[in-house]
DNA sequence: CGCACCATGTAATGCGTTACATGATTTT
DNA sequence: AAAATCATGTAACGCATTACATGGTGCG
């Protein structure tokens, strides 16, 4: 699947893997992400297969840079699996809840700093999304004008973001409240 | 991770991997799930580290049930996990925010088409959490009187579920919409 | 007649993380 | 003086899926 994200990338424009891996970081990280060295090794797989091809930069005193882009086929690739529909529910995996689900055998204040803390975090995100994430999405779009439809796809994820940290604070605070009154002191 | 799930259901009361399964598909599927093949695996993995152990049941004209039950190091380690606290959101994976993020290229059909059927399957997620899981946390509760508290955290992680899908539902109003709007015919 | 349920497991493969290995330049 | 940025990769390991392998009972 990485495959896919790394095909989308590289089908703006040319990159190497090391700016693949901070334009993820800075864009897709909230519902994809990876690290560089699986980066790498996906890269090198997809050349192999025919679907990027790639060039080195010479560079004094640093790496080579090694360029990827695109090939005929890495774009028929990417847009088949643009067109496949998705027509089940992804599984998800989340850790909290399912200490949560468990907690009560650990006890009323193990779970209470647990959410607590799990607020704070929440919150953060939530104030990431509302104030950083639109100015970076504003940016690409300006330095790459031919990139305005992409532009309102983004802004449709990072708007996914927003009102999944607002519902995850709002459910924190639920939970919080019900478990303090539910186990009294 | 799943070795916590498993130490969880286990510590109710002893039952065989297929039953596990069972209980996990009805209840923490949402947040996390396992095929019977890795559970299988990872009994035995369990097992060996001592966390667990089993019993085989001898059954006619069936296989034998392997029933297995936590151990005192299996309860230690389940009740460390359980107070250890998550100082990081978890990253997670969606393919359809994937898909979308990069969908400019395929079309405005392409992705209306997508999200229509989306909003099809989670509409009917929502109605799962708001109709069917409810009674089935009350019928457990009903039959273990002492899982009481468990209930109340059962239900604290079916709320999750509930609203998480009506973000999903609301987010997919809304892009359609704007996708709609923003590229007409 | 076919499908779902009960019940167990192994083998191969794929996906992802952590650790290892290197090293100059720039910013705090 | 330390940390972040730029820049590449390999190796070992662990977690998860898919396919393989078996087979009786009960329901519609």
């Amino acid at each position: 699947m990485l495959k896919y994200a790394l095909l989308g990338f590289l089908n703006y424009f040319p990159m190497t893997g090391y700016e693949l891996e901070s334009y993820m970081s800075a864009t897709t990280a909230y519902f994809w992400h990876a690290k560089l060295s699986q980066i790498y090794t996906t890269l090198k797989k997809l050349e192999e297969e025919g679907l990027l091809r790639s060039q080195v930069e010479p560079q004094e005193e640093r790496p080579d840079r090694r360029v990827y882009s695109v090939t005929e086929a890495g774009r028929k690739e990417l847009l088949g699996w643009l067109q496949e529909p998705l027509t089940e529910l992804e599984p998800k995996k989340d850790a909290l809840l399912l200490k949560v689900f468990f907690a009560a055998q650990a006890g009323k204040e193990t779970v209470l700093t647990q959410l607590r803390l799990q607020l704070r975090l929440h919150e953060r995100q939530l104030q990431y999304y509302r104030e950083q994430t639109p100015a970076l999405i504003e940016r690409t779009v300006g330095e790459f004008p031919q990139l305005a439809d992409d532009g309102l796809l983004w802004e449709a994820s990072r708007r996914h973001g927003e009102l999944y940290e607002e519902m995850y604070v709002r459910w924190l605070d639920e939970t919080i409240h019900k478990i303090e009154e539910a186990f009294p002191e």
